[in-house]
DNA sequence: ATATTTTGTTAGATCAGTCTAACAAAATTG
DNA sequence: CAATTTTGTTAGACTGATCTAACAAAATAT
């Protein structure tokens, strides 16, 4: 069983992995915030449970099985999320923390409880696919509102950041998902993007937060 | 920042405390599963965070910064039993061993949300105080259904043991927090108890159960 | 194509938490 | 009280997860 340092190199192998499923040691470091040394040495461990494969001076492969592990643990993570939010009435900007430690509870019984207490849902509070019991993950694709052009209409998905920051600014301009927005018109200069919602008439949002948000086309 | 080992340990020696505070090595060797030059070592360190006194060849004495950190460490366990079983549907049978590892989770919004829900219980679903969050504990003094008499009328209030096999006993026989009792008859030879209670009238219970069965009397 | 930078490896150390083997002190028993 | 048993200590080793220092390979830039 990994332990939970193991699930949580696992989890980044999964978020880093390119198409052919590769990662270079020193983005895992990054990522993981750890000297390179130590990710030297923790792949090795890794590669023994048959989760990864290493050959020297080059990325490591996550393997089916480590993709597997990997997904299990972020469905525990997204799933208590989702509880957080849903059934003890904490704010999308307060779970991610909570959910890192609580993702590492080895209690299949109190997941699934909380999947049936919540009537399966799909995705996180961030919009994000729950992958299921198999660990399976359904990708949807959306549109970055950055790409989106002035007279389109379209509803917040997700967020491809979920940082305290990024959430708590959201929260400031009543922004959630499911919001739908109108384009009023974009900044050739910098990008910056002019929308209008709810009681909100006109709200600019500079590139920097529009890149970050993941919204469906209305027709 | 006491770890999940320390916290373990603490509440394990929270326990076995006398009314000296004072714990054996060897009595904590054997609660904690583990060889004595390991808890010879571990008592050390406890001692280095001034949870407990340590002097070759003495039991060890924990101190009141100890037994609060225990405490709380208690608390989060009590009140982590009292959701599952409460707010998620579990069986008081099921929720020792999530509680075990729920309890090591540092979120204390997580655990007030967990209070707040339930309404401020004060007693966990085997009939356990739980410590306040100043780590203050209410010890209520139940009599033991074994030192009853016949013709007494009693109502189950705590268990002194929640092992699993001890509650999944009690289910088979509708036994739960609350049913009152009334004591025929006791058995001279063995102390066995015949009882009657709901729709159940006359049950017979061994010492050894009796014993484990906290009541308080009704007039 | 060489120099420089970036990326990755090895060696060796540290800390937490555990063990066994050997021994020593304290408690119990006859 | 002496012998035996129980309890506690020390020494030394191991594993998992981390680090720094030194170095080597690969990638990039001049
Ligand atoms: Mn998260
Ligand atoms: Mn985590
Ligand atoms: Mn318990
Ligand atoms: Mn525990």
């Amino acid at each position: 069983m990994a332990s939970q340092t193991e699930e949580n190199y696992l989890k980044s192998l999964f978020n880093l992995a390119n198409e052919k499923n590769e990662v270079n040691i020193s983005e895992l470091a990054t990522q993981m915030q750890v000297s390179l040394p130590t990710v030297n040495s923790m792949v090795k461990t890794l590669q023994k449970n048959g989760w990864l494969i290493y050959e020297k001076y080059k990325p490591v492969i996550i393997t089916p099985e480590g993709k597997k592990v990997a997904a299990l643990v972020i469905r525990k993570h997204r799933l208590t999320e989702m509880f957080l939010v849903n059934k003890m009435g904490f704010g999308w900007e307060e779970v991610h923390e909570i959910a890192e430690q609580v993702e590492h509870i080895h209690a299949p019984k109190f997941f699934e409880r909380m999947d049936e207490m919540m009537g399966f849902p799909t995705i996180d509070p961030h919009g994000s696919p729950i992958p299921d019991a198999q660990g399976r993950i359904q990708e949807i694709k959306y549109l970055n509102l950055s790409d989106c052009k002035a007279g389109q209409v379209v509803k917040l998905a997700a967020l491809t950041n979920s940082s305290t920051e990024f959430l708590e600014f959201l929260n400031g301009r009543n922004l959630r998902l499911g919001t739908e927005l109108s384009i009023l018109s974009k900044e050739a200069y910098d990008q910056s993007i002019l929308i209008s919602y709810l009681n909100h008439s006109s709200e600019t949002l500079s590139e920097k937060v529009s890149e970050k948000l993941l919204v469906k086309l209305l027709d």
